[in-house]
DNA sequence: AAATAAATTTAGATTTGTCTAAAATAAATT
DNA sequence: AATTTATTTTAGACAAATCTAAATTTATTT
């Protein structure tokens, strides 16, 4: 089946929030698409009635098997574009997103298929997110350093990189531990420190130093 | 600025008509489109009043310079895309048209020239149509021989390979000169003949010999 | 548990691009 | 030159996706 583009950014957006979320609500579905709640509304219906959707009015809602299956397609269509654009069109990681956006639109499948094999079947798409395969599979949330980590990214601290007093001292200090939630800010490029936001606390800076011994998980991808 | 689809769908099948034509009228734009006249002027008032068209009801209508330019960047990218598929993606030649026809509408003109970088800055596509430039240059009209012709363009006879008595003999009796307007219709991969069609004439076949020893310039592209 | 607030849905309007049917204009034919 | 035919345009309707404003339902507070 076809979707229209209007309709494929609304399963992409409720996949993504129904990773955090489990069940997902028309006000954060309406903030996250820039739009208003009565549309969104209007678009529930319309996705419930091609058994896209479970979806019961007032009770909240989430992707049907079916819809799910969609969203995965988007997804990989969306993550080997990005690929395809910083590896082989030399832009950087942090330009490629809307284009991405337009690009994850274009329908053939067959394209897609030869597109993957092209870049010979990339895993993780520049900002470390996985690739889903044709058949919706994808690596677990890979950990990586925190030094690596894109912005606009929820990510969870999964590990540290060495054990010692010095270390456990710091994170003690600035209240970062195993399983804290935090987000990139800004990346300095004079010394390569960057900002960071955990959840109740202002935003403080990190060294380059202790943000390669943080090993994160992304949570939740603003894509 | 930014035209939907449609529109630029528009711009793009005016242009083709009015290189053969010169003046486009209602009809034979609806055709093309495969749509209705009614919806034909709807969309020219639309056009005219963002100044790409010349248009007065009734008159017939051709692009203005500034439509032209667009028109230009459309095909830049369409033909640009086609060359990366057949290119890159190891599609066949005959596969792309409709793929390219998505891509076109892709809006960064960033991407375009990062794309024409990458490829090299290709001079045809893999029809031996034209690609322009950034500038909406490009080389004109190449001499192609028949037999390398792809179906669904119209081209004319501009030179032939040999002066023999033989060749020339041949060429009247089929009634070709130079001049004449054809069309391939069919490919045959047994014997590599090709069975063409001039106005006003019935479809016939002629063999891979004589395709060879013809020159044509593509007239007008269906795309 | 009633009242208030927040979230969600409905009703009706708008824009874009399309359509059909009828009217207007231009072209062709007798 | 008048009539017929073909082309083009207008008028009004429709589907998709959106919006505002009002109504409804659920959640939260007092």
């Amino acid at each position: 089946m076809n979707f229209s583009v209007s309709e494929e950014n609304y399963i992409k957006s409720i996949y993504h929030l129904q990773r955090s979320d489990g069940m997902v609500s028309t006000n954060e579905l309406a903030s996250l698409l820039q739009t208003k709640p009565a549309s969104v509304t209007d678009m529930l219906k319309k996705l419930k009635t091609k058994k896209l959707l479970q979806y019961e009015k007032y009770q909240g809602f989430k992707l049907s098997e079916q819809g799910k299956k969609v969203a995965l397609t988007i997804i990989r269509k969306h993550r080997l574009w990005e690929f395809f654009l910083v590896n082989k069109l030399a832009f950087g990681w942090d330009q490629v997103h809307e284009i991405a956006e337009e690009l994850e639109h274009i329908s053939s499948p067959l394209l897609i298929e030869k597109l993957d094999a092209f870049l010979h079947f990339p895993k993780f798409d520049p900002h470390g997110d996985p690739i889903p395969d044709s058949n919706g599979k994808m690596e677990t949330n890979k950990q990586i350093s925190l030094i690596d980590l894109a912005t606009d990214k929820m990510a969870e601290v999964s590990a540290v990189g060495s054990q010692s007093t010095e270390l456990l001292e710091l994170l003690r200090h600035k209240k970062i531990g195993i399983g804290t939630l935090l987000e990139v800010v800004r990346k300095f490029n004079f010394d390569n420190s960057i900002e960071i936001k955990i959840k109740g606390l202002s935003a403080f800076s990190i060294s380059e130093q202790l943000a390669q011994t943080l090993f994160v998980k992304i949570v939740y991808d603003a894509k």
